[in-house]
DNA sequence: GAAACAAGGTTGAAGCAACAACTATTCCGT
DNA sequence: ACGGAATAGTTGTTGCTTCAACCTTGTTTC
């Protein structure tokens, strides 16, 4: 039996205030990574992907799916942190169609320095706003959620992995 | 005394699926809307706001608020509704600076076609997915987040309201 | 061993969002 | 009542995302 064409008022409750922070957040984080290290949320995602793989390196395709974008997105996104030193191209040596992306010195650098500030931001706009059960029930929350939009879910095979290395201790910040 | 300056693996395993969530979420509701209705989700939003307006007219920065965007997005977006004959300009009776926009009936009945599309997408992929618990869960827990996001907390004041007048008992969809 | 097909990326054009600059009206103070 | 500040929107520019077309290289198949 078909269901109501829209929403109840329960199901409008808990919809509305998620709208507001998937539109809310995602500006936020953007916000704060654009103006203090001139990275989008994207840009800074992409980076710590490729500090977290040992050897710093990534194929294309590999970044892709665990960043959850597309080729042609990825492509021009790293196109234009290759530009700015951040990271290299190179021809995989097994597969002349692929490409490897390699985080340079100044890429590695750059990620270490942004950490602490968008932690901070995190921490401030989401994880002190929860208390620790919600923060438990917001991990099953999502989990659930992301099951349904990707059930392969290419994104936490590599990306719930271990801390940054040496990202932990990380000295006091100047910037590059 | 300061934090670590990296997640702790608890934060990471809270944030990481939340962030693919941020990613993937929003593109699945305009690639439903995109497809069916060729709207976006904030278009949609837009004019479903409008829709639970009584009189169908809203002021530009009260819309703007209300759909926690800014007065020149906003502007834009009205633009291209109002090209496609779903809203009307007008200069407020009562503040020569101010604009109102009003909905047309093409662009009521646009609503009215998008609602059940849109619904069944946001069950499909958000509220089918959780437990009745979750729900009620992910509604404290958005609202918290929102707090801080927005303490104004200026889009739950319309949003929350009412359901779309007419809308529970929409006949069958007949495409315009 | 070529021709067809698939896989991996890149590139260019089009659409939307963010930011800054600008116009027009209203409010405020003296 | 006049000049300056504030309010309400619009417009243009720039940057990012998407989509489609394209180019290589690798893999099948007959």
């Amino acid at each position: 039996m078909p269901r109501s064409r829209s929403f109840t008022p329960e199901e409008r409750s808990t919809w509305v205030p998620l709208v507001a922070v998937l539109e809310l957040l995602p500006k936020q984080l953007d916000a704060q990574l654009q103006a203090d290290e001139a990275l989008t949320h994207f840009d800074y995602f992409v980076l710590t992907m490729l500090t977290l793989t040992e050897g710093h390196t990534r194929r294309m395709s590999a970044l892709a799916s665990a960043s959850n974008s597309t080729l042609p997105r990825l492509s021009h996104v790293v196109a234009r942190l290759e530009q700015r030193g951040y990271v290299q191209r190179q021809t995989a040596p097994d597969d002349a169609r692929a490409t490897d992306v390699v985080l340079t010195n100044d890429g590695h650098r750059k990620v270490l320095y942004a950490t602490p500030g968008h932690v901070e931001n995190v921490r401030r706009y989401v994880l002190d706003a929860l208390t620790p059960e919600q923060s438990a029930q917001l991990r099953e929350i999502a989990q659930a959620i992301l099951r349904r939009l990707d059930p392969e879910a290419k994104m936490l095979a590599t990306a719930a992995g271990d801390a940054v290395p040496g990202l932990r201790d990380a000295s006091r910040n100047h910037r590059p």
